[in-house]
DNA sequence: CAGGATCCGATTAGATACTG
DNA sequence: CAGTATCTAATCGGATCCTG
């Protein structure tokens, strides 16, 4: 039996959200991504005959529609996939409060870079090119360097060194940042203890926290925290 | 690898829902239910041996208490547990909206009428017993006939004739009247075209329909009317 | 880039029987 | 009432290799 044999919407609604990799797919997608690549950018440890096949069951279950264009398949929320953002915000709204324990294999640089580079703010970045290196301390050491390729019309994410001059560098530990990101310690408090070294100009290393759009949970309250 | 190696709050909080029957043991928790034969039969397709994993699953995720009382163990909602109402919420709406074709399993009177009991509004009922009859004309033959026994202090289902009069019967089927329940047909219109039939006194029919508070989603707006 | 096909190992759920 | 223990069958997920 695959479904619970219930008319209950709580049920029917959880034969979508029981299966592994679901909601995840259905963040990347409400987060922007179309193509399945870089869907699987976001979900680097699914296997890509699951992310097809997930893809395929939203598609027959009318959350996702799979267009085919001129260049490659693009997959697009239904009316009905767009509505599942006030769920995955409840879900993730939850998830920031109680279920905030982080263990080594959560901290993973690839996922970071990859969720950093889709929340610039691009009118916020200065005019040209700035360049900011990331080092991760705590990071094995082929995912401990980063450099960020910033300019309001494009943002890269490198893995090498791009030979190019750094503006900021930035010197921490994977799971400061992450907590950074997470909202759970605030940039400045991090930076006070010296868990965020910047080195570069003053005004970027001043203006540089306004570049990231944090996680959209990072905002959400606390639990025993005012 | 049990957990999606990902800080995201999401798949956090995702780690806890992609279990099977996890978030239908959640819904019968927040409906109130506390003891396990009660949660049981909120959930009578899910075998006792997996509910009972489930309950110590969620108690380690600090999700769920069990407390041993002197009339045996209850299982109560902590902060977090109580927390994933809003969540739960967005589901079902969703689900109500979306997730709307009914197939025949998922029509179980059993289910039906356990969340019928609990959905009385006690205070609407009248002084003294009532005796409401159902008949669901598409049923199994043993499914088919329910007795319910109404009094401001107590509620009891029957699944065999009590022996007492009956002061309202209601003939209809189970796709109708699921279809009421859930709040995809109006009661009156289901009356007037004849998918449920009332019989007895012409005040107790009238008040009848206040006796029940319908699914809590039945007055979720629906796509594509108004 | 965007998958499909196949195989195998791991995980899981359900049935059944039993306990205090 | 409130579970546990055990076994088996089904399902699922991942790795690998292949295609246009």
């Amino acid at each position: 039996m695959t479904g619970y044999a219930q008319f209950c919407p709580v049920a029917k609604a959880a034969e979508v959200f029981d299966q592994r990799w679901t909601l995840l797919v259905l963040r990347e997608m409400v987060a922007g991504s179309t193509r399945f690549n870089d869907l699987h950018r976001g979900l680097p440890r699914m296997s890509r005959t699951l992310l097809s096949r997930r893809l395929t069951q939203l598609e027959r279950k009318g959350i996702v529609e799979r267009d085919e264009t001129a260049d490659g398949p693009v997959y697009e929320l239904t009316d009905a996939g767009h509505e599942l953002l006030p769920v995955l915000v409840a879900i993730g709204e939850w998830g920031v409060r109680w279920m905030s324990s982080l263990d080594e294999a959560d901290l993973d640089p690839v996922f970071l870079l990859w969720d950093m580079h889709r929340r610039i703010d691009r009118e916020a970045l200065p005019d040209g090119q700035t360049i900011v290196a990331l080092t991760f301390r705590d990071a094995a050491p082929e995912l401990r360097r980063w450099w960020l390729l910033l300019a309001p019309d494009e943002v890269d994410v490198c893995d090498e060194d791009p030979g190019l001059d750094v503006d900021v560098h930035i010197d921490t530990t994977l799971e400061a940042f992450v907590r950074v990101w997470r909202g759970d310690l605030d940039w400045h408090d991090a930076v006070a203890q010296e868990r965020i070294g910047l080195s570069g100009s003053r005004l970027l290393c001043r203006r540089l926290p306004h570049w990231f759009r944090l996680s959209y949970f990072a905002q959400v309250p606390r639990p025993g925290r005012g």
